[in-house]
DNA sequence: ACTGCATGCATTGCATGCAAACAATGCGCG
DNA sequence: CGCGCATTGTTTGCATGCAATGCATGCAGT
């Protein structure tokens, strides 16, 4: 009950827009692709579901496209959900529960975020920024709440594959992460939390100018 | 790729303690359970584990338990994305985007809520507290963290099922309830922010309370 | 040309069979 | 009496086959 195999690519192949939003999908093509027979592209397929990267529809499953204002309750649930894990995060480190290694190299993978992100290797920096927050959130020690965002980021991403614009304002992008990190290695949860929040719904500004007029 | 009574069949019978916190479960004792053949099951094993019901063990799975720690996050989680959804109702009724019967039907319930857990019909008042809680949710109109919060309603209710006790002070829960409902009425999201994150926050401490001496 | 219907096809739902993995058990040997 | 190893049984992973469903296509009738 571990072998997921299927359900790992069918995941990576949607993750890296090989299956675009709202690309359609049935057992067969799915399994022609990943060279199995349906059984185990079935239960992916509702294991994606279930973790709301595809949608059943009367047919076969499309990848979910969430349209603007689902992409806007998106980034309001994660806003909520890293504001929480910041300032989880910032509350044990003023516990001393944070080993100072973590936190050095959370500081270490900042820069290099922003290292890529000057540099405009942009999938590069995408991934980097995601391993970023992930990491805040690791830091946090909520195992329920880190689930629940990678759900969430995994369905945001997928919606804003085809804007992969550089961040308009990466500077202002890069001083929010030091801030962050600022707020958590001061032990200040409030602040932690209020920039974590700002951040996201920073980010979600500019996906949604993008997502406002493409195709 | 929509008719999952297996799913939804296996879902019901670990909501209502039929597996219970920490039972094992192989493909094939579900399998005859629901009378059906592996397969169905098996996809159905994969959808639970994907929403945290079940989780994946050696050989077959076993019902989540959570210990204690992971149920005060859960309800952390829980409480962060309630605070949201009260805040976001209260913005929207302010904003005249809620329909004047929807928060009737709201206060019906919650009257109806109140009544059922002063009567001491635990496992009805059960039901309809959570009827109310989404309720609430659902006037956010905020699909994604509906189906975030269902999931963690779901995981939290598996491991608080053994200590089905009447909440302790049910007078100062019904309350609260009233308060959160005003707060919506008047159209304040902060307040009704505010109010959602402490009732949540209160109804672990009770549960948290229970947890703490079983078996 | 448009509507209604029937036929065919793509696609899913489920069962069954088989092979591989893993765990437990019992056996032989020291 | 204890330890290691082989053997057996359970359980999963995957493939294939078949039946049922619903959709699309084309045909006929108006």
């Amino acid at each position: 009950m571990q072998n997921d195999v299927a359900h790992r690519r069918l995941r990576e192949l949607i993750l890296d827009g090989t299956y675009p939003p709202g690309a359609r999908l049935t057992e067969l093509d799915a399994a022609a692709a990943l060279q199995m027979s349906r059984t185990p592209v079935r239960e992916a397929l509702r294991a994606l579901a279930a973790n709301g990267l595809v949608r059943p529809t009367g047919r076969g499953v499309v990848v979910v496209a969430l349209d603007p204002a689902d992409l806007e309750d998106a980034y309001q649930v994660r806003a909520a959900l890293e504001a929480l894990t910041a300032e989880t995060a910032a509350r044990r480190q003023r516990d001393g529960r944070i080993a100072p290694a973590d936190l050095v190299a959370l500081e270490d993978l900042a820069a290099t975020t922003a290292g890529a992100t000057d540099a405009g290797r942009l999938s590069e920096a995408v991934a980097l920024n995601r391993r970023f927050h992930r990491r805040v959130a690791e830091l946090a020690g909520n195992a329920i709440a880190l689930d629940t965002l990678d759900r969430v980021w995994d369905q945001i991403h997928v919606s804003t594959l085809r804007s992969l614009a550089p961040p308009a304002r990466h500077a202002h992008v890069t001083a929010q992460h030091t801030d962050l990190l600022a707020a958590i290695r001061a032990g200040a949860p409030e602040e932690a939390g209020r920039v974590a929040r700002l951040h996201v719904l920073d980010t979600r500004a500019s996906a949604g100018d993008l997502s406002a007029r493409p195709a």
